[in-house]
DNA sequence: AATGTCATCAACCGCGACCGG
DNA sequence: CCCGGTCGCGGTTGATGACAT
């Protein structure tokens, strides 16, 4: 038994895309929009489970697309993303406007890692790194700004019009963050909407109020 | 010039979440 | 509530190019 699978493998392409097959998914993508990946290859004419078309044109055909190395600016970006949110890359890339989800999880394997590592400090947890445990216990003071905020993110109930406020200790945001999905962090076991944070009005930004199973996740989509 | 090693990144795979019947 | 189909995410792989020997 097992999973089925996604898809017809023996009628499928595997490996590198070809530009007719680029060609294809974008002028598919251009008429009808993104969406039911399931039935757009053989939509398209593609001989491509609709996984491969996704992963595609999310991280390679999408017109918006930044491409290029990324700036100091990106860089330290990521980082302090990936202090607050783990290896969440796809909520890291919501606020790298022109970035994909996976472009940010080669550079950090690739760049950051290392970066953080000649820095001294731990890639996953971006503590310094030492050898001693007493040391690391000793350094509750680290400027690091993971270790000045509790950083936890929880699963919380929905929060009320007056939980659309910003407690204190709360990390300021750029306005790079600003693109797709943002996260609703628990501090001091309170719910927070980081949309509202960085100054937006409620509903301005946000589908707080009407996602789906506001009680299941905390995190929301934009408008 | 040939070969080996390393770095990069596009693409794949498996799993959990979501959603509609 | 359950089940099956679909989607999206994160970890991993493999092809390719750059650089070293």
């Amino acid at each position: 038994m097992g999973r089925s699978p996604c898809c017809e493998k023996s009628h499928t392409n595997k490996g590198a895309w070809t530009k007719e097959e680029d060609e294809k998914l974008i002028s598919y993508i251009k008429v009808h929009g993104e969406g039911c990946w399931r039935s757009l290859p053989k939509a398209a004419g593609l001989f491509r489970c609709g996984k491969s078309c996704r992963l595609r044109w999310i991280n390679y055909l999408r017109p918006d697309l930044k491409r290029g190395n990324f700036s100091d600016e990106e860089d330290e970006l990521i980082i302090k993303l990936h202090s607050l949110l783990g290896n969440k890359w796809s909520l890291i890339a919501g606020r790298l406007p022109g970035r994909t989800d996976n472009e940010i999880k080669n550079y950090w394997n690739t760049h950051i890692k290392r970066k953080l590592l000649s820095r001294g400090l731990d890639p996953q947890t971006h503590r310094r790194r030492q050898e001693n445990p007493k040391e690391i216990t000793d350094q509750s003071t680290d400027e690091e700004p993971s270790s000045q905020i509790n950083l936890e993110l929880s699963i919380s109930l929905p929060y009320t019009s007056d939980d659309h406020r910003k407690p204190e200790g709360l990390p300021e945001f750029s306005p790079m963050m600003m693109n797709s999905s943002f996260a609703r962090i628990s501090t001091d076991h309170k719910t927070l909407c980081l949309c509202y944070n960085l100054g937006f009005q409620r509903g301005q930004t946000c589908a707080c109020q009407s996602m789906q199973r506001p009680q299941v996740i905390g995190f929301c989509r934009p408008l």
